[in-house]
DNA sequence: TCCATGACTCCGC
DNA sequence: CGCGGAGCCATGG
């Protein structure tokens, strides 16, 4: 990771994520050259503004970012929780015991669109 | 430069 | 399975 700062990669690699699948934030900071910044990824993403746009007013599909474990991230939100689930539920991602079912949704990131 | 922060994960029990 | 604790590390002050 060099001229791009960290961030900017993980928008870009969140807005290669397809509406009807989602990837954890483990996922994308991996994608984004940084295997163990889970954590960043998601500091990234909250500093997105309230419509979920980046710095530079783009658009960046946040909702599709949720935990490993299949769980949205804002658990016991009863705001952004619900949003959350009903905007992914709304690209057609389905929900089992409030979680998401990994196996079927998670998204396998081409490797030619890393570069 | 140092230090606190935090939309996370892995591991042991 | 669930829980708690310890890593992890890019930002911003």
């Amino acid at each position: 990771m060099t001229i791009r700062n960290f961030r900017e990669r993980v928008y870009d690699v969140v807005r290669r994520i397809p509406a009807g699948s989602v990837l954890a934030y483990g996922d994308v900071a991996a994608a984004a050259g940084s295997p163990r910044a889970a954590r960043q990824v998601g500091y990234a993403l909250a500093a997105l503004d309230e419509g979920g746009r980046d710095k530079e007013g783009l658009d960046v599909p946040w909702q599709r970012v949720i935990r490993t474990t299949g769980h949205i991230a804002f658990q016991g939100d009863v705001v952004r929780g619900p949003l959350q689930r009903r905007m992914l539920e709304d690209e057609g991602v389905e929900f089992e015991d409030d979680r998401v079912p990994m196996k079927r949704f998670r998204w396998q990131p081409d490797l030619e669109d890393l570069g």
